[in-house]
DNA sequence: CCTATTTCAGATGGACTGAGATAC
DNA sequence: CGTATCTCAGTCAATCTGAAATAG
């Protein structure tokens, strides 16, 4: 049998956008096998947290804090509504929006999502001492604040030209 | 106005997985807009650069050392083929076997895509020093090959029964 | 008989766009 | 008026599955 003919290329060995898809690929794979058995996906466990943290907010709230976009904020809090772990209810105040409140069952739900999610972590980590895992974790927050900061090239609806 | 109603909620901002996905979707939109200007996508520089280092080789060859799916590197052929950057045609020793040959048009293409990859590297990992950079790529392939060789419920068509 | 290779046809989930209706 | 919000109907590239045809 050829031996080593899964080598990867040396181009592609250290490739940083690489590295980091591949990474990125074994984390959703973990993710989502760990919340699978749930029913719940990524950006339930993300709206649930912020409604947790910062109370009632509506959906445009919850797509800015989460950097969700607003149609998929759409489609995840029907889901979460549907099974009772958020409540959707018109802002008196602003009639153009809703507002989001996580229910006792949400509250409940997401302390389960913390512990499944903290397990896939560690699993995603297995191979990094505590010091190596909170280097990597400043890495990261570095490169993505920076990225998300700096250059609007970088942002989703950038338009080059003038678009008249 | 509110202001500071784009901040992550705590669990979030720390999460692994997630700041992964997020640097992940930041260096895929950095990597295809550099990419664009040469109707190029990443799979193409993947088999590109398996070839010029290692030689002619089958499909199945190519992607078991780049971790292309074998229905993706069909499309990925095609497409290469008939720009001229790679030569499709049936194995002798083998007659199930495509050998893939790249071209001499294939490997400028190929040096052209190595420029405009590097720099594109450089704009995502802009915040960090050179040192940093070498930490960051050298925890990622850590983290990266101990997913890939020790837990066999992460590869893509893992079957956990026995599936008779 | 079982396995490997190529190919096709398609499913999936995440990320995103555009436009309409409504309200500020 | 212009801008914000919510919603729907899609698009898109990447990833992956299943099965057929062929060959070892």
């Amino acid at each position: 049998m050829e031996n080593a003919e899964d080598t990867a290329p040396r181009r592609l060995r250290a490739l940083p956008s690489r590295l980091i898809n591949l990474v990125a690929t074994s984390a959703n794979r973990l993710v989502d096998r760990a919340l699978a058995t749930t029913g719940s996906r990524r950006y339930d466990y993300a709206l649930l947290a912020a409604l947790e943290e910062f109370g009632p907010a509506s959906q445009a709230a919850l797509g800015r804090r989460t950097g969700i976009d607003r149609s998929d904020v759409v489609a995840t809090v029907n889901e979460l509504s549907a099974r009772g772990l958020v409540e959707r209810s018109p802002d008196p105040a602003d009639r153009r929006r809703n507002v989001i409140t996580v229910t006792a069952a949400g509250i409940r739900h997401l302390a389960l999502l913390d512990r499944l999610l903290s397990d896939a972590q560690d699993t995603l980590l297995a191979s990094l001492t505590t010091a190596e895992r909170e280097q990597f974790v400043g890495l990261l927050m570095r490169v993505a604040d920076h990225l998300a900061a700096s250059p609007p090239a970088l942002r989703p609806d950038h338009r080059t030209a003038p678009q008249r």
